[in-house]
DNA sequence: GTTCCGCATGAATCGATAG
DNA sequence: ACTATCGATTCATGCGGAA
């Protein structure tokens, strides 16, 4: 395995279980893991169909797995939502949680993804659901995070700017730091940039794309971008139209994708094609 | 128990430890239970300071209680968010949720409530913490539920939100509003107005003087438009400073509020005074 | 009366220090 | 080794005073 130094694990899109594939995968080599799995009950053709009573017993081989490739100081980031089955939501996901921190996993966290355009329907007993789980796994407690990588413009422009005046004066100072270049950047960005926090408001991908199950690129974006460095190794194992893959290759982290149904592994190479076009971002990390 | 109908049960706040006095109301006599328990190991100088190791068997014997005094046809909202232990989230609230599974509640929904204001702070390896969970349980299927009277008003909402809807979402939505259910209501309400999510979007209270109510009136408000009419019975067996309890008054519902601690019972007593001066509001339901 | 700014205030968490 | 306490960090909000 890893021959070429591991160059035919990196950015690439395997089409297979990966239940197989990532046997195939060296210990300790993925830095970051984002992956939204085939909820349970759907996508009946591709896994069998995986029962919600029996989703956390499919699961748990797979998280061996991903816990064996996982660098030590390495994030994993599963976004998933339980469904609601007889009119409840479904335990399996508060079950898997319990069953990962069993397997070893820490639970460091959990974020809302806060879909801004929810699927419209209306129910007698509930309301649109709006919002996923993205559950943040770890090896441990130490690991790689770059908080300044995500931060976002502070709330209140009129604010910031009724304080120029104060601001011009540092402003100056800064620009005799200009010729100096890099070091106050974090600095110079703290001014008009805050931390973001555990929600995530981002709009679902609709329309335009043949895949269903819309993820934005910028959710697994803003995880790449907080969680990992240029060159890193991000893995989804159920790659589905290979938005991941496109996130980390735009953000300059390699990837490696897998995707067992044979029409969405065509549609993801497709899409890694024209996204290569694209040039690589170049943010700070 | 319940003499002269129950009335001595009827609006009123009283000191001392719910799984006591809960034992005092008759079955199957509230309609709505909507409840903030203090968390694990928060307020300790108030509560005992519950372990988090030990709070699902704190919990079940009242939530037990709650099941006996709950209507078939009744909600229990309980909001509770889980603390950080030793650099992850320990898992008692996911346990609590299997626990009252197990003790034959229905885990119908879980809202989320997003806190447009989230306590400050800065660490390493996690952003601030701006979400809390609103568990939704039910002892049957069908439960009181009048979605008409938590619609927004398309207007605002499409002020403060306009620019990632679609139009085709938005006309859907609308369309949705007009056609079925509560027949003069919807038609008297418009096409102005929309079905909210299971995401909402409120402040904490803070800044206010005479108490720290990290609990907005609006929350408890919400619940209890949804899931309750006029005239029926909601409890509150952790009311800290009454913030349910006047919440159901002024939305002409009658209240049962328990504070264990005297200098809470004491200030949701004068609270529930001052409120007393607010006219009831006539809502549709 | 308005509008605008200043300031105190959180259901927090981490790491270091002390017993 | 294990627990207890303390300081540092940070931002949306709403009230009160000022222009």
């Amino acid at each position: 395995m890893f021959e070429n130094g591991g160059a035919r694990w990196r950015n690439v899109l395997l089409n297979g279980d990966c239940r197989e594939i990532l046997q195939g995968v060296a210990d300790e080599t993925v830095n970051l893991i984002v992956t939204s799995p085939p909820y349970a009950d759907s996508r009946k053709n591709t896994y069998g169909g995986i029962h919600p009573d029996a989703y956390v017993a499919w699961f748990l081989p797979i998280a061996a797995q991903l816990w064996r490739v996982l660098r030590s100081d390495g994030t994993f980031v599963l976004n998933i939502k339980e469904k609601v089955v007889d009119g409840e939501r479904h335990p399996y996901v508060l079950e898997l949680i319990l069953a990962l921190r069993r397997q070893g996993w820490l639970w460091t966290e959990e974020y809302i993804w806060h879909k801004k355009n929810c699927a419209p329907g209306k129910w007698p007993n509930r309301f649109r659901d709006s919002w996923e789980r993205c559950l943040q796994f770890n090896k441990q407690k130490q690991f790689k995070m770059f908080q300044e990588a995500v931060m976002v413009p502070t709330g209140d422009w009129a604010k910031s700017r009724l304080k120029n005046l104060s601001e011009t004066d540092q402003r100056r100072d800064n620009s005799r730091v200009g010729s100096g270049f890099g070091k106050n950047v974090s600095n110079w960005m703290g001014r008009d940039m805050a931390y973001p926090t555990n929600v995530l408001h981002l709009a679902t991908e609709c329309g335009n794309k043949s895949h269903s199950a819309a993820f934005p690129r910028e959710l697994p974006s803003w995880f790449i971008k907080l969680f990992s460095e240029q060159g890193d190794l991000v893995l989804d194992p159920f790659a589905g139209s290979g938005t991941t893959c496109i996130a980390a290759r735009l953000l300059g982290r390699d990837y490696l994708g897998i995707e067992i149904k044979d029409e969405y592994f065509q549609l993801a190479q497709a899409n890694l094609q024209d996204a290569a076009a694209i040039p690589v971002q170049r943010t700070l990390l």
